[in-house]
RNA sequence: GGGUAGGUUGAGCAGGUGGUGAGCUCCGCUGACUGUAGAUCAGCCGUCUUCGACUGUGGGGGUUCGAUUCCCUCCCUGCCCA
């Protein structure tokens, strides 16, 4: 797909930048890592440095100079991650702000208007994300709202330089799920997400509510985001179901706790063993870590708590994640996607 | 040489004025992490046959039913005086 920030070309993977910086890593590091997107996120921004402060300063992109483009979440996630701050009425959220306890509400047209000052290439609707091991009950109510809050959004939307996609809940319950795709999808939404997944249910049902939706979905041309995903082995076991777009702090995240992901599977650098390592974290990678670096030195500075430890562990995770979809894209083209996966599963389990 | 304060599991401590010291923080080891309240969190961290058991409070000796605690002595460390 095309933004004003450039050509996303797909299967991509979006590196996460909730405050408006993707973790230890400067626009530079992104883009040699090949980064095409990144995320930014409603709720954090919104409540600090503040949307209106960032639309004073020249928007998102040039406030943190990322001229690449910038997909903002709504909010929806943190209904769900800050569950105990927030309350949910039909109207919209009240949460006490995680920084100072101070009440901000967030309703559909709001996000959207944040999104909108913030100046995302791709905003997303406000929904509410919930555990699908709740009773089935409690995840369609929340299903139903988040497909009213889904039409607000639609309607709240002004920007026509910015694509809006729209977001399918309904846990794991196969009825819930298509009735809330053919909802979503019936809507004018540039592209649809595919929320409430990778949190917690087991990989079986993730890819079965993926057919799912792939099934209702059927031959829609919008771009299809699988929300909060993924692992190394998902990314495979989503696009075989359609998907285009992914994000997840899984490759920054577990690169700040010292787990790097390599053509070998995953590393855990703060190990005994690496500490007389003097190979590179992956002798197939070119990036500015593996390059210059060696896991013993990795491993010294994760012990020493050393500021550069998470920076080029995530340059590292970044661009290797990165490299991986670009691969998956070229295997895609070649004919070769089982192969890839195959090598792709044997590093990193076929349990993952 | 005299005085004084101390010697507790890798380090630093807590506790214990005669009645079962394995408690804390570091360090160390391992694991987790999926639209980021996460450079975080969890478990382990004397030994063993590990839902428990055993050993352990500088060394030696003494008093006592019982000593980490009281007494003697030696060793070591800090500080003060010579």
């Amino acid at each position: 797909m095309t933004t004003r920030h450039g050509i996303i070309e797909t299967p991509q993977f979006m590196p996460v930048g909730t405050q408006a910086t993707v973790k230890g890593l400067t626009p530079a590091d992104l883009r040699t890592a090949g980064a095409q997107v990144i995320l930014g996120n409603t709720y954090h921004l919104s409540l600090r440095p503040g949307a209106e402060r960032i639309a004073r300063l020249g928007g998102l992109h040039r406030f943190m100079a990322w001229d690449g483009a910038i997909l903002t979440d709504s909010g929806g996630f943190q209904v769900f991650s800050l569950a105990h701050l927030r309350r949910v009425d039909d109207e919209g959220v009240t949460f006490a702000s995680h920084i100072d306890g101070a009440a901000h509400r967030l309703t559909p047209e709001r996000t959207i208007e944040i999104q909108e000052l913030l100046g995302s290439d791709i905003a997303m609707t406000f929904d509410q994300l919930v555990d699908p091991n709740l009773a089935a009950s409690e995840v369609e109510e929340a299903m139903d709202r988040t497909h009213r809050w889904a039409g607000r959004c639609l309607a709240a939307h002004s920007r026509p330089d910015q694509a809006l996609f729209g977001i399918i809940q309904g846990g794991i319950d196969a009825n819930l799920r298509r009735r809330s795709t053919a909802a979503i999808a019936g809507l004018d939404f540039d592209g649809i997400a595919v929320g409430g997944l990778s949190v917690g249910e087991s990989k079986d049902q993730m890819a079965a509510t993926l057919d799912v939706v792939a099934e209702e979905l059927g031959g829609d041309p919008r771009p299809r985001y699988l929300m909060g995903v993924g692992s190394p082995l998902d990314f495979f076991d989503a696009v075989e179901r359609g998907i285009d777009l992914f994000d997840c702090v899984l490759p920054t995240r577990v690169a700040r706790n010292g787990q790097l992901w390599t053509s070998e599977g995953r590393l855990n650098l703060r190990n005994t063993r690496f500490q007389d390592d003097a190979a590179p974290a992956d002798s197939a990678c070119v990036c500015e870590t593996c390059r210059n670096h060696s896991r013993a030195y990795l491993a010294h500075l994760f012990r020493a708590e050393e500021l550069l430890a998470y920076r080029l562990a995530s340059v590292h995770n970044v661009t290797w994640t990165l490299t991986l979809l670009k691969r998956l894209r070229e295997a895609l083209r070649e004919g070769s996607f089982v192969d890839l996966r195959g090598q792709i599963r044997r590093n990193f389990g076929a349990e993952d």
